[in-house]
DNA sequence: CGGTATCCAATAAGATACTG
DNA sequence: CAGTATCTTATTGGATACCG
C-alpha cells in the first residue's frame, strides 16, 4: 500500500508534530459535543431549545459553551429573533461549517456500520483476558 | 437543503439518543490519540518505538493504553517478532481499521485546510469581547 | 427562552519509576 | 524493546441555582 496523498501532504504541516495547529483543532472536534452539534445543524438551523431537546444528554451549560466555541471558530452563526416579547436564538452552520459536515457524516456512517462488530470484538477480547491477572 | 441520506438513516440508530452505542464509539475515536495512531498506521505497520517517535508528545503509557483499546475493538493487530534476543512488537491496521482511514483522512484534510481561518476568526472573536465583561 | 455562575465529580492524561 | 504500576495533575463535563 502506498502512502495516501493526504498523508504525504501532512508531512509538511505535520500533524504528528506537537505544535501542529491542526492537531489542536482536531482535538477540539473530538470533544464530546462538537461533532454532534454540527451534525444536528446539518439539515437546517435550530433554536437553542431545539438543540437541547434533539441532542439527548447535553446540558444547557455544555450546549452554550460548545456553541460559543464553534461560533468563535466561524463554523456556526447566531441569529437572534424577536417573537412578541421573547427572544429566540437560532444557530446555523456557516459556509465553512457546512464544508465540514460531509466529512463528519462519513465518519458517523462508518461508526454506525462498525460499532456492533467492535463491541462484540471487545467482549471476546475481554474474555480472553490474557492481558489481565484474573 | 434536504436532509442528508446518512442523517436520515441516523434517525433509526439515532446518534442523538443517549444510549446510542455508536455515540460511545465516536467519543472514543475523538480521544486525544486514537485517530492520530490510526492515521500513523495508515501507510504501513509500525513498531511500538516507531510510533512513539513518530507521534510527538505521546507517552509510552498513553500509546500502550490506546493501542490496547484499538486492539480490543479489532481495529489494530499486534505481531511480536524476535530479533536475536530482543522482541519487537509491530502494530498494523486490521481490515476494519483500514476501512476507517479514508474517513479520518478526509477530516484531517479539512482540518489542515481550515485551521488557519478558524484560528484567525477566533482571535477576531476574542477582540470583540462583547461576550465577556472586560 | 436562552443563557451565566459556581461548585463538584469523573475522566483523561502526564511524570516517574520499575520489569521481563 | 516494550511495556506495567502508581501517583498526581489537568481537563472535561455535570448539577444546581440564578438572571435578563
Amino acid at each position: 500500500m502506498s502512502i495516501h496523498p493526504i498523508l504525504a501532504d501532512a508531512a509538511e504541516t505535520d500533524v504528528f508534530t506537537v505544535d501542529c495547529p491542526a492537531r489542536e483543532i482536531l482535538n477540539r472536534l473530538g470533544s464530546k459535543w462538537v461533532s454532534l452539534i454540527i451534525v444536528a445543524l446539518a439539515d437546517r438551523p435550530h433554536y437553542f431549545g431545539e438543540l437541547l431537546k434533539r441532542i439527548e444528554g447535553v446540558s444547557k451549560k455544555m450546549l452554550a459553551q460548545t456553541l460559543r466555541i464553534l461560533e468563535s471558530y466561524g463554523l456556526v452563526e447566531r441569529e437572534s429573533k424577536i417573537f412578541g416579547s421573547v427572544v429566540k436564538v437560532r444557530y446555523g452552520l456557516t459556509e465553512q461549517g457546512t464544508s465540514l459536515v460531509e466529512s463528519l457524516l462519513t465518519v458517523y456512517a462508518w461508526a454506525q456500520q462498525n460499532t456492533e462488530a467492535m463491541l462484540s470484538n471487545q467482549e471476546a477480547y475481554r474474555r480472553t483476558a490474557s492481558h489481565r491477572g484474573e
